[in-house]
DNA sequence: ATGGCCGCTATGAGCGGA
């Protein structure tokens, strides 16, 4: 089973590299963030003709989450179901498979002295709770997205450049740190611990050319799954050309 | 030191992204 994560971009601005790259790729599991799209407008003509399945959770300009899937999608939740009121479309969840597929675009934090930090921060733990309310460890999971934050400074292009900045401050690697405590591993470090290799590159500039980028997209796997990972790779072929989302997808090969 | 690019919006300037 060949299951990817990619922060498209707008789903919209992106149908056709999307629909080529499936194409081409052809994974069993395609975990989407920022759709930036309403459900009712959401391209599913597309996806269904390329034989996929769709469980999706949007909303207007922001954010939005989506699981495509070749077999069928089932006890999908959307949000964290947590007290928190939370209008944000940034979680989504399925079995399909027969692995739970937890799908999240974490919020950016914007900045350490911003409202949106403590947000960002509190997000994870929201995350970890909701984690152990509707799974368990030792169950074949899969927890992906756009994690916003980098595992540490082998994920980072500058480490100097970036250093207590946001994606890369020591209270949000805590945070995912905290996650992974849970149960969980970093699949794509697992198989390539000695880093420098980035998900992630800014639109502005030369950061693609010049290499200069975070990985900051992840792929959390339980033991299980782990175990049965033969491969993960970011294909960095998908961030180069015209209309280029600014994240690469994240892709891992699971045996059985 | 700053911004540089991109997608979105009952658009044409401002916001959020990372």
């Amino acid at each position: 089973m060949k299951l990817v994560t990619w922060n498209i971009n707008s789903i919209r601005a992106r149908t056709q590299r999307l629909v080529t790259w499936l194409d081409a790729n052809r994974p069993d599991v395609v975990c989407l963030q920022e759709t930036k799209v309403e459900d009712a407008q959401f391209p599913l003509e597309a996806i269904e003709k390329l034989g996929y399945q769709t469980a999706m959770f949007g909303q207007k300009s922001y954010n939005g989450v989506a699981i495509l899937s070749t077999a069928p999608l089932t006890e999908v939740a959307r949000g964290f179901g947590d007290d928190v009121p939370d209008e944000e479309a940034r979680v989504i969840a399925a079995t399909t498979h027969g692995v739970r597929v937890v799908c999240l675009y974490v919020p950016n934090g914007q900045d350490l002295t911003s409202d949106r930090y403590p947000y960002k921060l509190a997000w994870f733990g929201r995350l970890r709770a909701f984690l152990a309310k509707t799974s368990a460890p030792d169950h074949p999971l899969v927890v992906c997205g756009d994690m916003n934050v980098t595992a540490d400074d082998k994920d980072v292009w500058s480490p100097d450049a970036w250093r207590d900045q946001i994606h890369c401050s020591a209270p949000e690697r805590a945070a995912l740190a905290n996650v992974r405590d849970w149960g969980l591993d970093d699949v794509f470090r697992v198989l390539k611990p000695d880093g420098g290799v980035w998900s992630w590159w800014d639109y502005r500039g030369v950061s693609f050319f010049k290499d200069q980028g975070l990985r900051i997209d992840h792929i959390l796997t339980s033991r299980a799954m782990t175990a049965r990972c033969t491969a993960c790779v970011i294909d960095r072929n998908a961030r180069k050309g015209q209309d280029a989302s600014d994240h690469a997808p994240v892709m891992a090969t699971f045996g059985l």
